[in-house]
DNA sequence: TTCCCGCACGTCAACGATGTCAGTCGGAGT
DNA sequence: ACTCCGACTGACATCGTTGACGTGCGGGAA
């Protein structure tokens, strides 16, 4: 056996206790210091008031003991600033966020949230009885001070407006724009679909497919309404069967498109799905036997500007969702600080560009006017 | 202006006073109920000793307030149970975990400590004084009930045991394998290099390179300690200039395998940086103008089994860290729900296989016989 | 009828930290 | 010498919740 000392039993006792111990408190570090826990606590909190020796003290003594302050005691006198909850839709895997912006997000989530020693709250909770009530439940339990609701689906209105009416800082991302008062940092998935539409239009398309995402997806709302705006001024009629909703899945998406082309009518399709797969629609292209950029035209949205995901035969759409979210996040990090108090509105306008003709994707972003006015 | 009502301003108000709303109380939904804050309490907590009448009243009462209990003062009263922290040696972006796993990772915290209504605190911290101490400090806080330290990065052995003594359930992935009486799950990282370098010497190889973790990644002391081990066996005597500590960059990666094999004795490269690169060190090999399975042998570790990062040319070494990391995560929800008090010891076995002649990756998890008692 | 038991409640203190306020103690000003 | 002031410190109440314990009431057994 190579590894002695690596043994260790598995039993289950019948009976347990609870060993968990209960921890120093503010007290104990008082009685060792010799002072009130008051004193402690203005040490703690660095407020004024303590000589220099005692402070010195009391300090040193903290340091070596290790002592903590107990999060849940706090949070019972004043507000908690030291942590953020981040809620989901859906699991993480399950995510319409590609991986690499979900990782992203979490990285800039830690840079602005954790440097003074904050802590994140993830809350994925794919089981909650009531979705919709508890995308804020550890915003009304107090476990954290500030909330992003990272997810694109649909918050009820009713929500959104608990939330802001509760005074706490948050930040609903990638949906939300509608209301007025509500923060929110997000693109304008209108505006890119209005863009597509319009693109496919002016080079002669009549019959424009579109991938739109699933049921219950709220962007997908705002994607219609763009498409139907551009149609309506070419005042061309709307075929309900050229819109179809897709889930992230690769080979659905691919599906899908194969099914869309066969109808020989359909010359453009606009690939808004919210992944990044451009491979799928081409996959789905080449099993209805159509060439895109020859047969057809395709606008394809992407939210990076990796130029290794471009597809030289098609239009795309950068939807900067990225930039939206670092900018949100700034200013909710100020909220909790409380260097602001306004909901946050972060509005980024999408870019068409064409990888064959534009020889760089438009790097500076394109800000709604809200924040043009700063 | 495609879209009004969008617009909101962007002020700074220099005297901002905290709107934060106190939040609804167990008193007044007692009040509203009429009855007392305990039998409310009651209710929250399915306790018996309530009559139906009232039970009902009291539960169309919360959910129509939107009434949540406190966490926090929660928390003062009886140890918290809904919710794990998980702390990072480093920035995820900068972990050696691959972001595959990672996020696979992290949809298991999910799924197993969740489902419950449960929280998940990440502490990913990179700005802490005393990162030692402060692996646990949401325990020490109380902030969350039970604690997993993600990192492969040293914790030494008096946090680890400080976090043993305070009872509360947490379990070191990737680590601290060696301390008897602490909770881990991980591969056996000596037995790997071990086999790797047993491997190689049987073939023949005298002159074996090793590319080992970068300093103060615990894991790579085991290696080098199963590669002195097969080489004391062989009496092979030990060049300190062929086991060279690597980051986790591809780019440096290549550059240090192409470096150790500039030297024409070197025949036979072990390569356990702990990425998937595989294709570093092929790149590496060709700089040095040396072809792997012809001009050298190599053995590469891998966390998959992911037949698509395999090289013919070269033997692997299959470290089931995914299966050590989902069991060692059972096994603390266990702890958490009180159904087992032990420290967890989980340890996987690596397997040691050659595409070109093993047909099949060993599917059955070779587990450490701790395990094996069960 | 009396006693006892158990259910359905309520009362109260305590958890750990901090805001409020009331002291104490030098030293400077008159 | 006497006041006053400011720096330092502690006592106490309080936050929201729950454990321990007390009370009143109805019903069955003696």
């Amino acid at each position: 056996m190579p590894h002695p000392g690596k043994v260790s039993g598995y039993t289950m006792s019948s009976d347990i206790s609870d060993l968990r111990k209960p921890g120093l408190t503010i007290h104990d570090v008082a009685k060792m210091a010799g002072v009130s826990a008051k004193t402690v606590s203005r040490v703690v909190n660095d407020e004024a008031g303590v000589s220099h020796e005692k402070r010195a003290l009391i300090a040193r003594i903290i340091s070596e003991v290790g002592y903590y302050p107990h999060t849940g005691a706090r949070s019972m006198r004043k507000p908690c600033r030291d942590s953020v909850g981040v809620t989901f839709p859906a699991p993480v895997e399950q995510s319409p966020l590609s991986q690499q912006f979900l990782l992203w997000l979490f990285a800039e989530i830690y840079r602005l949230f954790c440097k003074d020693g904050g802590f994140v709250c993830f809350d994925l909770n794919p089981f909650a009885k009531n979705r919709d009530e508890d995308y804020a439940r550890g915003l009304w339990q107090q476990r954290y001070g500030a909330c992003i609701v990272a997810g694109p689906l649909a918050v009820n209105d009713t929500t959104a407006h608990r939330i802001q009416a509760s005074g706490h800082p948050y930040l609903a991302m990638g949906r939300l724009d509608s209301l007025p008062d509500i923060s929110c940092a997000t693109v304008d998935y209108e505006e890119a679909a209005y863009l597509s539409a319009k693109y496919l239009i002016d080079k002669g398309h009549k019959r424009i497919a579109m991938l739109r995402a699933f049921e219950g997806y709220q962007p997908g709302v705002e994607r219609l309404r763009g498409y139907l705006r551009a149609l309506e001024e070419a005042e061309i009629p709307f075929d309900e069967n050229l819109v179809r909703p897709v889930t992230f899945d690769a080979l659905h998406l691919a599906s899908v498109t194969h099914r869309l082309l066969l109808d020989p009518t359909v010359t453009a399709l606009i690939e808004c799905s919210g992944s990044e797969d451009a491979a799928s629609v081409r996959e789905g292209a080449r099993r209805a036997g159509r060439v895109p950029g020859q047969d057809f035209d395709v606008v394809v949205w992407t939210y990076t500007d990796n130029a290794a995901v471009l597809n030289e035969a098609a239009a795309h759409i950068w939807l900067p969702a990225r930039e939206a979210a670092a900018e949100g996040l700034e200013l909710l990090a100020d909220w909790v600080q409380e260097r602001r108090t306004d909901p946050i509105k972060v509005i980024y306008r999408p870019t068409l560009y064409h990888p064959s003709t534009d020889r760089e994707i438009p790097k500076p972003k394109p800000l709604f006017d809200v924040l043009l006015n700063r």
